[in-house]
RNA sequence: GCGCCCGUAGCUCAGUGGAAGAGCGGCGGCCUUCUAAGCCGUUGGUCGGAGGUUCGAAUCCUCCCGGGCGCACCA
Protein backbone atom coordinates (compact mmCIF):
# COMPACT_ATOMS: atom_id res chain seq x y z
CA UNK A 1 0.00 0.00 0.00
CA UNK A 2 1.43 3.53 -0.96
CA UNK A 3 0.46 6.78 1.06
CA UNK A 4 0.50 9.36 -1.13
CA UNK A 5 -0.64 11.72 1.43
CA UNK A 6 2.25 12.25 3.51
CA UNK A 7 4.78 14.88 3.29
CA UNK A 8 5.13 18.56 2.43
CA UNK A 9 1.60 20.17 1.63
CA UNK A 10 3.69 22.52 0.10
CA UNK A 11 4.96 20.34 -2.84
CA UNK A 12 1.99 17.92 -3.50
CA UNK A 13 2.26 16.13 -6.54
CA UNK A 14 -0.75 15.56 -8.99
CA UNK A 15 -0.83 11.84 -7.35
CA UNK A 16 -1.08 13.02 -3.72
CA UNK A 17 -3.21 16.38 -4.35
CA UNK A 18 -5.59 13.76 -5.95
CA UNK A 19 -5.25 11.76 -3.05
CA UNK A 20 -6.13 14.55 -0.61
CA UNK A 21 -9.01 15.29 -2.50
CA UNK A 22 -10.53 12.31 -2.33
CA UNK A 23 -9.90 11.89 1.29
CA UNK A 24 -12.00 15.29 1.94
CA UNK A 25 -14.81 13.58 0.38
CA UNK A 26 -14.36 10.67 2.37
CA UNK A 27 -13.74 12.33 5.49
CA UNK A 28 -10.41 10.25 6.31
CA UNK A 29 -7.07 9.81 4.68
CA UNK A 30 -7.15 8.01 1.35
CA UNK A 31 -4.21 6.22 0.58
CA UNK A 32 -4.37 4.96 -3.18
CA UNK A 33 -2.76 2.18 -4.52
CA UNK A 34 -1.43 0.91 -8.42
CA UNK A 35 -3.61 -2.47 -9.31
CA UNK A 36 -2.29 -5.36 -11.27
CA UNK A 37 -5.26 -5.92 -13.05
CA UNK A 38 -6.24 -3.40 -15.74
CA UNK A 39 -9.77 -4.19 -14.67
CA UNK A 40 -9.52 -2.89 -11.14
CA UNK A 41 -9.19 0.86 -12.53
CA UNK A 42 -5.79 3.30 -13.08
CA UNK A 43 -5.87 3.07 -8.97
CA UNK A 44 -7.93 1.87 -6.17
CA UNK A 45 -8.64 2.98 -2.37
CA UNK A 46 -9.28 0.48 0.61
CA UNK A 47 -10.88 3.74 1.95
CA UNK A 48 -14.49 1.98 2.61
CA UNK A 49 -12.92 -0.95 4.20
CA UNK A 50 -10.51 0.89 6.17
CA UNK A 51 -12.99 3.28 8.26
CA UNK A 52 -15.60 0.59 8.50
CA UNK A 53 -15.53 0.31 12.55
CA UNK A 54 -16.62 4.23 12.00
CA UNK A 55 -19.29 3.75 9.44
CA UNK A 56 -20.98 0.95 11.35
CA UNK A 57 -22.20 0.20 7.88
CA UNK A 58 -21.44 -2.52 5.14
CA UNK A 59 -18.70 -1.10 3.59
CA UNK A 60 -19.45 -1.82 0.21
CA UNK A 61 -22.60 0.39 0.89
CA UNK A 62 -19.82 3.55 2.06
CA UNK A 63 -17.69 2.63 -1.18
CA UNK A 64 -21.06 3.02 -3.30
CA UNK A 65 -22.04 6.12 -2.02
CA UNK A 66 -18.52 7.16 -2.14
CA UNK A 67 -18.11 6.39 -5.85
CA UNK A 68 -21.42 8.45 -6.62
CA UNK A 69 -19.39 11.71 -5.19
CA UNK A 70 -15.77 11.07 -6.49
CA UNK A 71 -16.80 11.25 -9.87
CA UNK A 72 -18.14 14.78 -9.73
CA UNK A 73 -14.37 15.58 -9.57
CA UNK A 74 -12.57 16.57 -12.56
CA UNK A 75 -9.61 14.07 -12.60
CA UNK A 76 -12.24 11.12 -12.46
CA UNK A 77 -13.61 9.75 -15.04
CA UNK A 78 -15.39 6.67 -13.82
CA UNK A 79 -15.58 4.88 -10.43
CA UNK A 80 -16.88 1.42 -9.30
CA UNK A 81 -17.04 -0.70 -6.58
CA UNK A 82 -15.32 -4.00 -6.52
CA UNK A 83 -14.78 -6.99 -4.08
CA UNK A 84 -15.78 -6.47 -0.16
CA UNK A 85 -15.44 -2.92 -0.51
CA UNK A 86 -12.84 -1.34 -2.71
CA UNK A 87 -13.44 1.79 -4.94
CA UNK A 88 -11.63 1.19 -8.63
CA UNK A 89 -10.86 4.74 -10.05
CA UNK A 90 -10.23 5.56 -13.80
CA UNK A 91 -8.72 9.06 -14.03
CA UNK A 92 -8.75 11.29 -17.07
CA UNK A 93 -6.28 12.21 -19.96
CA UNK A 94 -6.13 15.58 -18.40
CA UNK A 95 -5.41 14.32 -15.03
CA UNK A 96 -2.33 12.03 -16.37
CA UNK A 97 -1.21 15.01 -18.13
CA UNK A 98 -0.94 17.57 -15.65
CA UNK A 99 0.85 14.77 -13.91
CA UNK A 100 2.99 14.62 -16.55
CA UNK A 101 3.99 18.35 -16.76
CA UNK A 102 5.23 18.10 -13.49
CA UNK A 103 8.09 16.00 -13.89
CA UNK A 104 11.56 17.63 -13.89
CA UNK A 105 14.71 17.37 -12.31
CA UNK A 106 13.61 17.87 -8.80
CA UNK A 107 10.28 15.35 -9.29
CA UNK A 108 10.11 13.29 -6.41
CA UNK A 109 13.03 15.23 -4.09
CA UNK A 110 13.54 17.31 -1.06
CA UNK A 111 10.81 15.69 1.06
CA UNK A 112 12.51 15.69 4.15
CA UNK A 113 10.17 17.39 6.82
CA UNK A 114 13.44 18.24 9.10
CA UNK A 115 16.50 18.35 7.49
CA UNK A 116 19.28 16.85 9.18
CA UNK A 117 23.14 16.97 9.33
CA UNK A 118 23.61 12.92 8.59
CA UNK A 119 26.84 11.24 8.47
CA UNK A 120 26.79 8.13 7.29
CA UNK A 121 29.93 5.83 8.17
CA UNK A 122 30.31 2.97 5.65
CA UNK A 123 32.80 0.09 4.70
CA UNK A 124 35.66 1.52 7.02
CA UNK A 125 37.73 -1.32 6.70
CA UNK A 126 41.21 -1.78 8.03
CA UNK A 127 44.06 -0.70 5.72
CA UNK A 128 45.71 -4.00 5.58
CA UNK A 129 44.84 -4.91 2.48
CA UNK A 130 42.75 -4.21 -0.63
CA UNK A 131 39.30 -4.02 -0.29
CA UNK A 132 37.44 -7.28 -1.01
CA UNK A 133 33.66 -8.04 -1.99
CA UNK A 134 32.51 -8.08 1.83
CA UNK A 135 33.04 -4.32 1.37
CA UNK A 136 31.21 -4.60 -1.81
CA UNK A 137 27.69 -4.79 -0.46
CA UNK A 138 28.91 -2.51 2.49
CA UNK A 139 29.94 0.27 -0.20
CA UNK A 140 26.80 -0.56 -2.52
CA UNK A 141 24.45 -0.60 -0.27
CA UNK A 142 25.99 2.66 2.11
CA UNK A 143 26.03 4.49 -0.71
CA UNK A 144 22.62 4.05 -1.82
CA UNK A 145 21.37 4.88 1.45
CA UNK A 146 23.45 8.11 1.49
CA UNK A 147 21.95 9.41 -2.39
CA UNK A 148 18.88 8.40 -0.99
CA UNK A 149 19.25 10.90 2.07
CA UNK A 150 20.59 13.47 0.33
CA UNK A 151 17.95 13.36 -2.79
CA UNK A 152 15.24 13.59 0.28
CA UNK A 153 17.32 16.97 1.41
CA UNK A 154 19.64 15.98 4.21
CA UNK A 155 22.86 17.16 4.49
CA UNK A 156 24.77 14.14 4.10
CA UNK A 157 28.69 13.24 4.70
CA UNK A 158 29.89 9.97 3.73
CA UNK A 159 32.80 9.03 6.66
CA UNK A 160 35.26 6.06 6.46
CA UNK A 161 37.35 5.22 9.90
CA UNK A 162 40.38 3.51 10.19
CA UNK A 163 42.36 2.16 12.64
CA UNK A 164 46.26 3.53 12.28
CA UNK A 165 47.79 1.72 14.61
CA UNK A 166 46.96 -1.20 17.02
CA UNK A 167 48.18 -4.37 16.92
CA UNK A 168 46.18 -5.63 13.54
CA UNK A 169 48.14 -2.48 11.98
CA UNK A 170 51.66 -3.29 13.52
CA UNK A 171 51.06 -6.97 12.21
CA UNK A 172 50.68 -5.10 8.82
CA UNK A 173 53.56 -2.84 8.96
CA UNK A 174 55.84 -6.00 10.21
CA UNK A 175 54.40 -7.76 7.34
CA UNK A 176 55.60 -5.54 5.13
CA UNK A 177 58.90 -4.72 6.78
CA UNK A 178 59.67 -8.91 6.47
CA UNK A 179 59.25 -8.80 2.42
CA UNK A 180 61.54 -5.96 2.56
CA UNK A 181 64.24 -7.69 3.99
CA UNK A 182 62.95 -11.50 2.57
CA UNK A 183 62.14 -12.85 5.09
CA UNK A 184 58.95 -15.11 6.45
CA UNK A 185 55.97 -12.98 7.73
CA UNK A 186 55.62 -12.83 11.59
CA UNK A 187 53.04 -15.37 12.94
CA UNK A 188 49.12 -14.59 11.77
CA UNK A 189 51.04 -11.80 9.71
CA UNK A 190 49.33 -10.82 6.39
CA UNK A 191 50.40 -12.55 3.43
CA UNK A 192 49.77 -11.76 -0.66
CA UNK A 193 51.24 -10.64 -3.40
CA UNK A 194 49.80 -6.71 -2.79
CA UNK A 195 52.33 -6.90 0.20
CA UNK A 196 55.17 -7.62 -1.98
CA UNK A 197 53.93 -4.59 -4.14
CA UNK A 198 53.77 -2.35 -0.75
CA UNK A 199 57.12 -3.17 -0.31
CA UNK A 200 58.56 -1.99 -3.51
CA UNK A 201 57.40 1.23 -2.20
CA UNK A 202 59.37 3.49 0.63
CA UNK A 203 57.87 4.28 4.13
CA UNK A 204 55.09 3.30 5.90
CA UNK A 205 52.23 1.36 3.80
CA UNK A 206 49.50 2.20 5.39
CA UNK A 207 49.26 5.77 3.18
CA UNK A 208 49.89 3.69 0.44
CA UNK A 209 47.43 1.17 1.32
CA UNK A 210 44.99 4.14 2.14
CA UNK A 211 45.69 5.62 -0.95
CA UNK A 212 44.67 2.59 -3.17
CA UNK A 213 41.57 1.35 -0.76
CA UNK A 214 40.43 5.40 -2.33
CA UNK A 215 41.12 4.49 -5.76
CA UNK A 216 38.95 1.34 -5.46
CA UNK A 217 36.30 3.54 -4.23
CA UNK A 218 36.07 5.62 -6.85
CA UNK A 219 36.58 3.74 -9.35
CA UNK A 220 33.29 1.87 -7.17
CA UNK A 221 31.72 5.71 -7.69
CA UNK A 222 31.39 5.90 -3.70
CA UNK A 223 32.95 9.50 -2.76
CA UNK A 224 34.53 9.17 0.73
CA UNK A 225 33.74 12.88 1.88
CA UNK A 226 35.63 12.15 5.34
CA UNK A 227 38.25 10.06 6.28
CA UNK A 228 38.36 9.55 9.94
CA UNK A 229 41.84 7.78 11.67
CA UNK A 230 41.48 6.14 14.77
CA UNK A 231 44.17 7.96 16.68
CA UNK A 232 42.65 11.32 16.66
CA UNK A 233 39.34 9.25 18.31
CA UNK A 234 41.79 7.34 20.77
CA UNK A 235 42.98 10.76 22.01
CA UNK A 236 39.17 11.87 23.11
CA UNK A 237 38.76 8.47 25.00
CA UNK A 238 39.51 10.14 28.44
CA UNK A 239 36.90 12.62 27.73
CA UNK A 240 34.25 10.10 26.42
CA UNK A 241 34.83 7.38 29.26
CA UNK A 242 34.43 10.93 32.13
CA UNK A 243 30.42 11.20 30.21
CA UNK A 244 29.60 7.24 31.07
CA UNK A 245 28.33 5.40 33.80
CA UNK A 246 31.06 3.50 35.09
CA UNK A 247 32.40 1.23 37.82
CA UNK A 248 35.50 -0.53 38.74
CA UNK A 249 35.81 -4.30 38.90
CA UNK A 250 38.49 -7.34 39.04
CA UNK A 251 41.06 -4.21 37.99
CA UNK A 252 38.98 -3.14 35.08
CA UNK A 253 36.98 -0.04 34.25
CA UNK A 254 33.24 -1.41 33.11
CA UNK A 255 30.36 1.06 31.59
CA UNK A 256 26.94 0.21 33.09
CA UNK A 257 25.42 -0.59 29.69
CA UNK A 258 23.15 -3.61 30.73
CA UNK A 259 21.56 -0.28 32.46
CA UNK A 260 20.54 0.85 29.03
CA UNK A 261 19.03 -1.86 26.89
CA UNK A 262 22.20 -3.84 26.62
CA UNK A 263 22.27 -7.40 27.67
CA UNK A 264 26.01 -7.12 29.68
CA UNK A 265 27.92 -4.64 31.04
CA UNK A 266 31.58 -3.97 28.79
CA UNK A 267 35.03 -2.94 29.68
CA UNK A 268 36.30 -0.27 28.67
CA UNK A 269 39.95 0.24 30.26
CA UNK A 270 41.27 -3.54 30.85
CA UNK A 271 43.07 -4.27 34.14
CA UNK A 272 46.09 -3.81 32.38
CA UNK A 273 45.26 -0.19 31.67
CA UNK A 274 44.81 -0.44 27.91
CA UNK A 275 41.47 0.92 26.93
CA UNK A 276 39.62 -1.41 25.23
CA UNK A 277 37.88 -1.24 21.65
CA UNK A 278 35.13 -0.40 22.79
CA UNK A 279 36.33 2.87 24.58
CA UNK A 280 37.44 4.00 20.77
CA UNK A 281 33.63 3.35 20.40
CA UNK A 282 32.45 5.64 22.70
CA UNK A 283 34.58 8.21 22.01
CA UNK A 284 33.91 8.16 18.47
CA UNK A 285 30.08 7.94 18.69
CA UNK A 286 30.59 11.12 21.05
CA UNK A 287 32.36 12.27 17.76
CA UNK A 288 29.50 12.05 16.18
CA UNK A 289 26.96 13.35 18.11
CA UNK A 290 28.61 16.41 18.20
CA UNK A 291 29.09 16.69 15.24
CA UNK A 292 25.81 15.12 13.21
CA UNK A 293 22.23 15.11 14.12
CA UNK A 294 21.67 11.83 12.80
CA UNK A 295 24.86 9.04 12.78
CA UNK A 296 24.25 5.92 10.77
CA UNK A 297 26.54 2.73 10.64
CA UNK A 298 26.35 0.62 8.00
CA UNK A 299 27.82 -2.81 9.50
CA UNK A 300 27.25 -6.25 8.10
CA UNK A 301 25.20 -9.43 10.24
CA UNK A 302 28.74 -10.64 11.55
CA UNK A 303 28.39 -6.95 14.09
CA UNK A 304 24.61 -7.36 14.89
CA UNK A 305 25.80 -7.49 18.68
CA UNK A 306 27.07 -4.65 18.56
CA UNK A 307 23.44 -3.00 18.29
CA UNK A 308 22.67 -2.67 21.79
CA UNK A 309 26.12 -1.42 23.25
CA UNK A 310 25.94 1.61 20.75
CA UNK A 311 22.89 2.47 21.23
CA UNK A 312 23.17 2.26 24.99
CA UNK A 313 26.38 4.49 24.85
CA UNK A 314 24.25 7.07 22.95
CA UNK A 315 21.45 6.83 25.81
CA UNK A 316 24.16 7.22 28.73
CA UNK A 317 25.35 10.33 26.79
CA UNK A 318 21.61 11.46 27.02
CA UNK A 319 21.22 11.30 23.06
CA UNK A 320 17.84 10.18 21.86
CA UNK A 321 18.20 6.65 20.71
CA UNK A 322 16.87 7.50 17.10
CA UNK A 323 20.05 9.89 16.41
CA UNK A 324 21.85 6.21 16.23
CA UNK A 325 20.91 4.12 13.39
CA UNK A 326 22.70 0.83 12.82
CA UNK A 327 22.10 -0.37 9.04
CA UNK A 328 22.61 -4.38 9.45
CA UNK A 329 23.10 -6.16 6.00
CA UNK A 330 23.79 -9.66 5.73
CA UNK A 331 26.67 -11.58 4.16
CA UNK A 332 27.66 -12.09 0.92
CA UNK A 333 28.75 -15.65 0.68
CA UNK A 334 31.26 -16.74 -2.57
CA UNK A 335 30.02 -19.88 -4.29
CA UNK A 336 32.41 -21.16 -7.57
CA UNK A 337 31.05 -23.86 -9.20
CA UNK A 338 28.08 -24.33 -6.38
CA UNK A 339 31.34 -24.82 -3.70
CA UNK A 340 31.55 -22.54 -0.55
CA UNK A 341 34.42 -20.19 -1.06
CA UNK A 342 36.14 -19.63 2.65
CA UNK A 343 37.42 -15.83 2.42
CA UNK A 344 40.21 -14.91 4.83
CA UNK A 345 42.62 -11.87 3.97
CA UNK A 346 45.44 -13.80 6.03
CA UNK A 347 45.03 -17.04 4.21
CA UNK A 348 45.27 -14.73 0.96
CA UNK A 349 41.80 -16.85 -0.11
CA UNK A 350 40.40 -13.18 -1.36
CA UNK A 351 38.78 -11.90 -3.78
CA UNK A 352 38.91 -8.49 -4.13
CA UNK A 353 36.10 -5.22 -4.74
CA UNK A 354 38.93 -4.65 -8.10
CA UNK A 355 38.48 -8.28 -9.15
CA UNK A 356 34.74 -8.14 -8.92
CA UNK A 357 34.72 -4.90 -11.19
CA UNK A 358 37.25 -5.97 -13.50
CA UNK A 359 35.32 -9.02 -14.20
CA UNK A 360 31.29 -7.60 -14.21
CA UNK A 361 31.51 -4.01 -14.73
CA UNK A 362 30.89 -1.58 -11.80
CA UNK A 363 27.08 -1.02 -12.89
CA UNK A 364 26.47 -4.49 -13.10
CA UNK A 365 28.26 -5.47 -9.64
CA UNK A 366 26.18 -2.14 -7.75
CA UNK A 367 22.75 -3.36 -9.60
CA UNK A 368 23.59 -6.88 -8.37
CA UNK A 369 24.46 -5.67 -4.80
CA UNK A 370 21.73 -3.23 -4.02
CA UNK A 371 18.88 -5.55 -5.71
CA UNK A 372 17.85 -7.33 -2.96
CA UNK A 373 16.98 -6.49 0.85
CA UNK A 374 19.67 -5.96 3.01
CA UNK A 375 18.33 -8.56 5.37
CA UNK A 376 18.49 -10.79 2.22
CA UNK A 377 21.82 -13.01 2.47
CA UNK A 378 23.09 -12.72 -1.17
CA UNK A 379 25.53 -15.19 -3.05
CA UNK A 380 28.17 -14.43 -5.49
CA UNK A 381 29.13 -17.47 -8.04
CA UNK A 382 32.46 -16.37 -9.42
CA UNK A 383 32.25 -18.57 -12.12
CA UNK A 384 28.71 -17.38 -13.23
CA UNK A 385 29.41 -13.88 -12.14
CA UNK A 386 30.50 -12.50 -15.51
CA UNK A 387 27.45 -14.80 -17.16
CA UNK A 388 25.21 -12.92 -14.77
CA UNK A 389 26.74 -9.36 -15.67
CA UNK A 390 25.49 -10.01 -19.40
CA UNK A 391 22.06 -11.03 -18.19
CA UNK A 392 21.61 -8.14 -15.37
CA UNK A 393 18.64 -6.30 -15.52
CA UNK A 394 20.29 -3.09 -15.60
CA UNK A 395 21.03 -3.24 -18.87
CA UNK A 396 17.52 -3.28 -19.66
CA UNK A 397 17.27 -0.37 -17.64
CA UNK A 398 20.46 1.69 -19.15
CA UNK A 399 19.02 1.21 -22.43
CA UNK A 400 15.39 3.22 -21.97
CA UNK A 401 18.20 5.83 -21.63
CA UNK A 402 20.04 4.85 -24.19
CA UNK A 403 16.73 4.61 -27.02
CA UNK A 404 15.90 7.94 -25.75
CA UNK A 405 19.29 9.46 -26.28
CA UNK A 406 19.08 8.02 -29.92
CA UNK A 407 15.63 9.86 -30.40
CA UNK A 408 16.35 13.16 -29.02
CA UNK A 409 19.64 12.76 -30.97
CA UNK A 410 17.23 13.31 -33.79
CA UNK A 411 15.36 16.33 -32.73
CA UNK A 412 16.13 19.54 -34.29
CA UNK A 413 16.66 22.17 -32.31
CA UNK A 414 13.73 23.98 -30.72
CA UNK A 415 11.69 21.18 -31.84
CA UNK A 416 7.72 21.73 -30.55
CA UNK A 417 7.35 19.61 -26.52
CA UNK A 418 4.42 19.84 -24.75
CA UNK A 419 2.79 17.44 -22.02
CA UNK A 420 -0.73 18.20 -23.45
CA UNK A 421 -1.71 15.40 -26.22
CA UNK A 422 -3.46 16.55 -29.40
CA UNK A 423 -5.15 13.37 -29.10
CA UNK A 424 -6.85 10.97 -27.08
CA UNK A 425 -3.89 8.44 -24.60
CA UNK A 426 -3.14 5.31 -26.43
CA UNK A 427 -3.04 2.68 -23.54
CA UNK A 428 1.21 2.59 -23.35
CA UNK A 429 0.98 5.97 -22.46
CA UNK A 430 -1.45 5.98 -20.21
CA UNK A 431 0.56 3.18 -18.62
CA UNK A 432 3.64 4.78 -19.00
CA UNK A 433 2.68 7.83 -17.47
CA UNK A 434 1.12 6.65 -14.42
CA UNK A 435 4.56 4.37 -13.96
CA UNK A 436 6.12 7.88 -13.74
CA UNK A 437 4.19 9.63 -10.90
CA UNK A 438 4.69 6.44 -8.64
CA UNK A 439 8.37 7.66 -8.44
CA UNK A 440 8.11 10.11 -5.72
CA UNK A 441 6.52 7.44 -3.37
CA UNK A 442 8.97 4.99 -4.16
CA UNK A 443 11.80 7.26 -3.22
CA UNK A 444 10.11 8.21 -0.19
CA UNK A 445 9.56 4.30 1.00
CA UNK A 446 13.27 3.24 -0.13
CA UNK A 447 14.24 6.08 2.21
CA UNK A 448 11.74 5.52 5.25
CA UNK A 449 12.97 1.77 5.38
CA UNK A 450 16.56 2.25 4.27
CA UNK A 451 15.80 -0.25 1.72
CA UNK A 452 17.12 1.00 -1.62
CA UNK A 453 16.16 -2.09 -3.47
CA UNK A 454 13.03 -0.17 -4.10
CA UNK A 455 14.02 1.61 -6.73
CA UNK A 456 15.91 -1.20 -9.06
CA UNK A 457 12.61 -2.98 -8.71
CA UNK A 458 10.79 0.23 -9.32
CA UNK A 459 13.08 0.77 -12.45
CA UNK A 460 12.65 -1.94 -14.02
CA UNK A 461 8.88 -1.77 -14.08
CA UNK A 462 9.44 1.44 -15.50
CA UNK A 463 11.54 0.26 -18.57
CA UNK A 464 8.89 -2.24 -19.07
CA UNK A 465 6.22 0.64 -19.63
CA UNK A 466 8.78 2.45 -21.70
CA UNK A 467 9.79 -0.65 -23.55
CA UNK A 468 6.37 -1.25 -24.83
CA UNK A 469 5.35 2.24 -25.67
CA UNK A 470 8.30 2.63 -27.94
CA UNK A 471 7.17 -1.06 -29.39
CA UNK A 472 4.12 0.33 -30.11
CA UNK A 473 4.44 3.87 -30.69
CA UNK A 474 6.91 6.29 -33.11
CA UNK A 475 7.70 9.48 -31.48
CA UNK A 476 8.96 11.71 -34.65
CA UNK A 477 7.19 13.29 -36.58
CA UNK A 478 7.58 11.51 -39.88
CA UNK A 479 6.20 8.54 -38.57
CA UNK A 480 4.16 9.64 -35.76
CA UNK A 481 2.12 12.68 -37.31
CA UNK A 482 0.67 15.20 -34.56
CA UNK A 483 1.75 13.17 -31.70
CA UNK A 484 5.43 14.01 -31.40
CA UNK A 485 5.15 17.28 -29.03
CA UNK A 486 3.60 15.17 -26.90
CA UNK A 487 5.25 12.03 -26.82
CA UNK A 488 8.66 14.27 -26.70
CA UNK A 489 7.52 15.50 -23.53
CA UNK A 490 6.67 11.92 -22.68
CA UNK A 491 9.99 10.50 -23.56
CA UNK A 492 11.57 13.40 -21.86
CA UNK A 493 9.65 12.78 -18.34
CA UNK A 494 11.07 9.21 -18.75
CA UNK A 495 14.64 9.90 -19.24
CA UNK A 496 14.32 12.01 -16.31
CA UNK A 497 13.09 9.49 -14.13
CA UNK A 498 15.39 6.62 -14.93
CA UNK A 499 18.27 8.42 -15.24
CA UNK A 500 17.35 9.76 -11.09
CA UNK A 501 17.03 5.75 -10.72
CA UNK A 502 20.23 4.66 -11.72
CA UNK A 503 21.81 7.46 -10.22
CA UNK A 504 20.32 6.71 -6.49
CA UNK A 505 22.20 3.43 -6.45
CA UNK A 506 25.34 4.62 -8.34
CA UNK A 507 24.73 3.53 -12.30
CA UNK A 508 25.11 5.31 -15.06
CA UNK A 509 22.97 6.60 -17.69
CA UNK A 510 24.36 5.95 -20.53
CA UNK A 511 23.24 8.16 -24.21
CA UNK A 512 24.45 5.46 -26.07
CA UNK A 513 24.98 1.52 -25.68
C1' G B 1 21.36 -22.65 25.36
C1' C B 2 20.29 -17.23 24.25
C1' G B 3 19.90 -13.20 20.47
C1' C B 4 19.42 -11.21 15.26
C1' C B 5 18.28 -12.34 9.97
C1' C B 6 16.19 -15.53 6.23
C1' G B 7 12.53 -19.56 4.14
C1' U B 8 7.51 -16.80 -1.89
C1' A B 9 7.72 -20.07 -9.41
C1' G B 10 13.08 -24.88 -11.62
C1' C B 11 17.13 -20.80 -9.99
C1' U B 12 18.07 -15.58 -7.90
C1' C B 13 14.77 -12.55 -5.43
C1' A B 14 10.71 -8.16 -4.94
C1' G B 15 6.29 -7.66 -2.18
C1' U B 16 5.60 -6.52 5.50
C1' G B 17 -2.51 -5.75 6.79
C1' G B 18 -6.17 -5.26 1.20
C1' A B 19 -7.41 -8.39 -5.30
C1' A B 20 -0.02 -13.38 -5.35
C1' G B 21 4.86 -10.51 -8.74
C1' A B 22 9.82 -9.65 -11.55
C1' G B 23 14.40 -11.27 -13.70
C1' C B 24 16.83 -15.58 -15.37
C1' G B 25 15.71 -20.55 -17.24
C1' G B 26 12.09 -23.70 -20.55
C1' C B 27 8.71 -23.67 -24.99
C1' G B 28 6.69 -20.77 -29.40
C1' G B 29 6.43 -16.25 -32.37
C1' C B 30 8.23 -10.79 -34.12
C1' C B 31 13.76 -6.98 -37.25
C1' U B 32 12.67 -2.87 -44.90
C1' U B 33 10.96 0.94 -38.54
C1' C B 34 13.50 6.88 -33.61
C1' U B 35 19.02 1.10 -31.24
C1' A B 36 16.20 -6.67 -31.34
C1' A B 37 20.78 -5.11 -24.75
C1' G B 38 13.84 -4.84 -27.50
C1' C B 39 8.48 -6.72 -28.07
C1' C B 40 4.42 -10.59 -27.82
C1' G B 41 2.49 -15.38 -26.27
C1' U B 42 3.20 -19.65 -23.09
C1' U B 43 5.18 -22.60 -19.00
C1' G B 44 5.28 -22.37 -13.96
C1' G B 45 3.28 -21.28 -6.39
C1' U B 46 -0.28 -26.09 -0.39
C1' C B 47 4.03 -17.84 0.04
C1' G B 48 8.68 -23.82 5.15
C1' G B 49 4.68 -26.25 8.78
C1' A B 50 0.75 -25.76 12.62
C1' G B 51 -2.23 -22.71 15.55
C1' G B 52 -4.03 -17.56 16.71
C1' U B 53 -5.58 -12.06 15.92
C1' U B 54 -8.61 -9.59 11.90
C1' C B 55 -14.17 -8.18 7.70
C1' G B 56 -9.37 -9.51 5.31
C1' A B 57 -2.61 -12.51 6.74
C1' A B 58 3.03 -13.97 2.36
C1' U B 59 2.75 -9.61 5.72
C1' C B 60 1.07 -9.17 12.83
C1' C B 61 1.44 -12.88 17.46
C1' U B 62 2.85 -18.02 19.48
C1' C B 63 5.10 -22.69 18.73
C1' C B 64 7.77 -26.13 15.49
C1' C B 65 11.20 -27.38 11.27
C1' G B 66 15.33 -25.88 8.10
C1' G B 67 19.54 -22.41 6.84
C1' G B 68 22.99 -18.01 7.86
C1' C B 69 25.39 -14.87 11.60
C1' G B 70 26.58 -13.58 16.49
C1' C B 71 27.03 -14.32 22.09
C1' A B 72 35.71 -11.50 24.60
C1' C B 73 39.41 -7.42 29.62
C1' C B 74 40.07 -9.57 20.08
C1' A B 75 40.12 -5.72 16.45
Amino acid sequence: MRSYLRGSPLALHRLERLAAALGEIAGSPVTLTRPNEEAHGDYATNVALATVKEHKRPPREVAEELAARVVELPEIARAEVAGPGFLNLWVTDAFLSEGLAEIDDAFGAGFAETPERVQVELVSANPTGPLTIGSARNGAYGDAVARLLRFAGHDVTREYYFNDSGGQMDKFRESVEAWRRGEEPPADGYVGAYIGDLAKLDGDPVPHMLREIEESLERFRIPIDSWQRQTVIENEIADAIAGLDTYEEDGALWARTSAYGDDKDRVLVRSTGEPTYFAADAAYIRHKLNGYDRAIYVLGADHHGYVARLKALAAMYGASPDRIEILIYQLVHLTRGGETVRMGKRSGNVVFLDDLVDEVGVDAARWYLVNRGPDQSLEIDLDLASEKSAKNPVYYVQYVHARIGGIFREVAEGADINPVPAQPLAPEERELIKRLLEFPDIVREAVSKRGPQGVPVYAIRLADGFHRFYHEHTVLTAKGGDAEPFRLALIGATRTVIARCLDLVGVLAPDRM
